[in-house]
DNA sequence: GGGCGCTATACATACGTATTCACCTGCTCT
DNA sequence: AGAGCAGGTGAATACGTATGTATAGCGCCC
């Protein structure tokens, strides 16, 4: 026998009281008396009662879920995922527990047709854009969400002129520091290791920070030792193989990514060069692998789950209608044996 | 002006048809003239309609949604998790877009409360249970799961004598291919480094295997070769410390995961110890390190996409009341440098 | 030519909740 | 003592969809 599930009228007979009081006992932001509640509650734990989602997402307009997009763009298939987006999603299905909020999730293609009717189907409050990717041609479909009035916040660059909010590390700082350091370890020949799209802000605002480096030490620089690499090991070992093929000397590099980094390492291992020895490194995001990597890598750390509380926090706001402007994090650099 | 959204009987309107007929021409099961069809298709893309998830279900009594309840206790924090299992989410993703679910996850303590009553509030039509950990203290709560007639499949071992579906990886077989290929390549004293408790099933599986070449080549086991690990770089590397400590000889070990087995790799480096001269290693899961690791790891590969696809098909089975039983997936194993 | 079966559509209703409105009770204030 | 007020409760209703039932039109056959 197939046991209907109780209903708010069941718990109300039961505790003697309507169904109204029920929903009133139940939520606690209306006036029911102590008495009743108790009765209420007592009568609701007894038949394993539940609010029915459907029905109250009806009647409330809310679903109190959030949908979070990932992109996967560079690495479509079943490539590794960066594991600082993966501890970012671990920080983020923390956040909306702690806000009562569930987290429905979607892999997607940034490049193509996005699946992002959720919020139109109410199946959610609001939106997260999370991944790597090339925003500028998204910049339509970011546009057409804010025409819907859809509540959405991206993780990206704090400074990237494109619509809608954002929640982004300091990623000029970040790029600052990495080349400052590796300045105040005597080196001159730095090579930058990054996306250089100008539809990847993050890493372009990286590659900004560093280049402020450069400019205040009084150091040229070669556009040669600057090379296109996504944030993977295979593409940081490319880079390297690229970089070390064209016979420009460099005696350090900056990836904008750990995988970057480790990829580039392993190249040049490979190649017969020391690091730091011949070549110092400083990579970005602070990845366990950063850590027990042979050297331990130098690099600028993210704080993944700041950036995931930081990313529910402004969107629970923008879906209550309060004020929430972009947030741009702080970043910190961790030096290792790398450098 | 905050435009209300648009619904079925505004469709109706634009189309000069009935509510009902707008719901009969989306769903397309049931008879409507093609040209009634089309035009209120035309009106639908013209309001830009979507139909209310909340709505539907609560007519219908379901949410076309999937729940994953991740359990992350052998790393409760912001801890690296398993790669494996990153690959398998990507999987499950994709699987219930195939399958047109919506996927709500949420990372849980196995041996906190679980908080699962996504079914009992409508949210999900089933439930997905994912990740390690000691499924034996976990028991009462499964047989809760049944009895509530929760639609539930978890992955873990196939014979496990626990309740409900499974999917896994045909574990004994693992464990039986890794010690083979050990003994053929002439060794003798092989250590074991994996979960040990009888909690842990997908490992007792890997060693019932295990145990089952070395009977088969009449090699005797010593019990001091058996290393309590679990799946962390952390973990293999203090379990490698421990075995080299002892100062019983071992030629080889088996790790019943990649992590274990490159934290493993990592100490005896640090010991001196050659891989694969001294000591030849075979790990579990062939994620993405593995190939990479210095020298790359010879492995038992899972299939994190069949894995996921597999769970998603027998859950959705399972929500649609037709008959599925436990899943054992093949593994391979991938000869690499260490062995 | 009347009854039958089939298709296409409309009418009416139910799903389970949250909220508005009205009411009642008991109390305070003047 | 009467008016006013606040807290506590119930009756009625609306949210937007899917579906059971009824009806109209139409061709067909005996």
């Amino acid at each position: 026998m197939t046991t209907r599930r109780p209903t708010s009228f069941d718990i109300a007979a039961l505790a003697g009281v309507s169904q109204p009081t029920v929903s009133r006992a139940l939520s606690g932001n209306a006036s029911v008396s102590e008495e009743t509640r108790q009765r209420v509650l007592d009568a609701a734990r007894q038949l394993h009662y539940t609010v029915d989602k459907n029905a109250s997402g009806l009647r409330t307009r809310q679903s109190r879920t959030i949908a979070l997009l990932f992109f996967e763009d560079p690495t479509p298939d079943d490539t590794l995922i960066n594991p600082f987006y993966l501890s970012m999603l671990g920080a983020i299905t923390r956040a909306c527990a702690v806000n009562r909020y569930d987290l429905l999730i979607s892999f997607q293609q940034l490049s193509g047709d996005w699946h992002v009717d959720y919020e139109d189907s109410r199946k959610a409050d609001g939106i997260l854009l999370l991944g790597y990717g090339d925003y500028l041609t998204a910049r339509p479909r970011l546009e057409q969400l804010v025409k819907q009035e859809t509540h959405f916040v991206r993780w990206g660059a704090s400074r990237d002129g494109q619509v809608g909010t954002t929640v982004g590390s300091d990623n000029e700082q970040g790029g600052y520091l990495a080349a400052r350091h590796l300045i105040e370890r005597g080196r001159k020949a730095i090579a930058f290791l990054g996306a250089i799209g100008a539809g990847a802000p993050e890493f372009v605002e990286r590659w900004n920070g560093f280049e402020r480096a450069l400019a205040e030490a009084g150091i040229g620089r070669d556009e040669r030792l600057r090379i296109d690499a996504g944030p993977t090991e295979e593409s940081g070992r490319a880079a390297a193989e690229l970089l070390l093929g064209q016979g420009v000397p460099f005696d350090a590099m900056f990836a904008t990514s750990d995988l970057t980094a480790i990829g580039a390492m392993r190249a040049l291992h490979d190649a017969g060069k020391h690091v730091p020895g011949d070549v110092a490194i400083v990579g970005f995001d602070d990845i366990a692998a950063a850590r027990l990597a042979e050297p331990p890598l130098t690099t600028v750390a993210q704080d993944p789950r700041r950036a995931g509380e930081a990313l529910v926090e402004t969107l629970i706001a923008r879906i209550e209608e309060r004020d929430a402007g972009s947030v741009s994090l702080p970043v910190k650099l961790i030096v290792r044996g790398s450098s």
